[in-house]
DNA sequence: AAGCAAAATTTGTCTGGACAAATCCACCGC
DNA sequence: GCGGTGGATTTGTCCAGACAAATTTTGCTT
């Protein structure tokens, strides 16, 4: 197969047109594995390098995960509108996380319905472990709702992680031998299921906040939770760009 | 200069740590440039490749931009604590306006109420200058309500920016001869007011996520506006941390 | 001094090739 | 059936080279 593109048009730009134009149709549905860089090549008649700048772009879209050895897998059909990305250092994200501990130790008012054990088709269709946590202000209101889903390996250990100190998800690393090598969030306001109402002192229905939060190690998924939030006058989820450069 | 890196960690690697210690120390100072990749090749002794390689991360940090024809120049020297950056660099984003501003003239359905002038304490305690817009999907649908604030000064030339050519905020930075010098953002889940659901075909009161942006100059704020989205089904909001696997 | 055209510089795109590292899978032995 | 082993597959890293496209600099002309 050649390539449609006129001359300003660069070849890989192409290519990722038009296999963006196909994962939207289902051609490679969500979940499912993309033709191998070699395929690809074969197909569009280019070099290695211009399949992989095609690739690159549709994975800093999100749209598509590459690991080595296995492949490209399809995550999600279409780019976000708005993708915003969320850069911190392993250190500092430590560090933020501490400071986030550090606060629910304050108020010692954190409850963990752990020894809920469900096993719940939760996310990417896999089955995982479901632990509940409830967080409060210094104040005492609820905070947020936090259901965090733990693959099945960690299910031992993983409510004794939730009791204990320090951040679930570093505990999980250390526990697997793994390090951080991800994590990703999403953002979306919802109406406040019943069981979330109740626990954040909402109607049900009422805006809520939920961030879905995913940490991934080399190996895999480490955890992922979702957090339920106040929809906006009690909770402002806060983001900030700054430029150090002069612009014309 | 030989590289000091173990069998297992890629040159690329090793030069991305090099570089983003010398831009922390001063070596490169916010605004200067880079040296050019050949000389960057000559210094490492490695291929054009893998220094491209590394400054395409730096770039991706957001710590560099990168002008065909001109050089790499440092935008910041670090990643901030808990800065949100969007991943584009500041020309990719003055693109990426430009390119929603093309979509949005292909559908021809923008509607701006710019002629609506009031006076309104909007953010801040402050007078501005509201103006009002609304932006569709390629589909038809309307995917944003946008409420603009504009400082008063610039009443007379915003609505004519608003129709021009160009992102709002880059042509009051010109007209006032300032440069952009933060961009600050807010999300919440509110239920969506009467107006903004009869724009985005909501029932009133049904989760709405508003996004609140502040571009600011040197001299101060430029514009500030509400993004007005729908809640959840339609729309996501999505951020992204990735973590470099040479940090430990 | 100002304007314009050519040259030099610098990043963008692309080829072809090579080996390494991670993963997957079929086969074998128990 | 189970577990391990080895090969095949697939992406990651890296090189040397080439031309294109955008920008900056230089030098010439007026």
């Amino acid at each position: 197969m050649t390539l449609h593109t006129d001359a300003r048009t660069p070849r890989y730009a192409a290519i990722l047109r038009r296999l963006r134009a196909e994962i939207a149709e289902g051609v490679h549905p969500v979940g499912a594995s993309l033709p191998s860089e070699a395929a690809l090549c074969r197909r569009f008649e280019v070099s290695r390098f211009t399949v992989r700048e095609a690739l690159r772009r549709l994975q800093q879209d999100g749209m598509v995960e590459r690991v080595q050895g296995a492949g490209s897998r399809v995550l999600r059909a279409t780019p976000g509108t708005v993708f915003v990305q969320d850069y911190r250092s392993v250190g500092e994200l430590t560090r933020y996380a501490a400071e986030t501990r550090l606060v629910l130790l304050d108020t010692g008012e954190i409850t963990l319905d752990a020894d809920l054990a469900g096993r719940i088709g939760g996310i990417g269709g896999e089955v995982w472990f479901l632990l509940r946590g409830l967080r409060h202000t210094a104040e005492g209101g609820p905070l947020a709702l936090v259901e965090s889903y733990v693959p099945l390996r960690f299910a031992a250990i993983a409510p004794d992680l939730a009791r204990g100190a320090g951040p679930i998800y570093a505990g999980l690393a250390r526990a697997s031998g793994d390090t951080i090598a991800r994590v990703e969030q999403e953002t979306q306001a919802l109406p406040a299921p019943y069981h979330v109402a109740e626990a954040l002192e909402l109607t049900p229905g009422a805006p809520a906040l939920r961030i879905l939060r995913r940490y991934s190690g080399q190996a895999g998924p480490l955890i992922a939770s979702f957090n339920w939030h106040h929809g906006g006058d009690r909770y402002i989820h806060r983001t900030r760009i700054e430029l150090d450069r002069d612009q014309t």
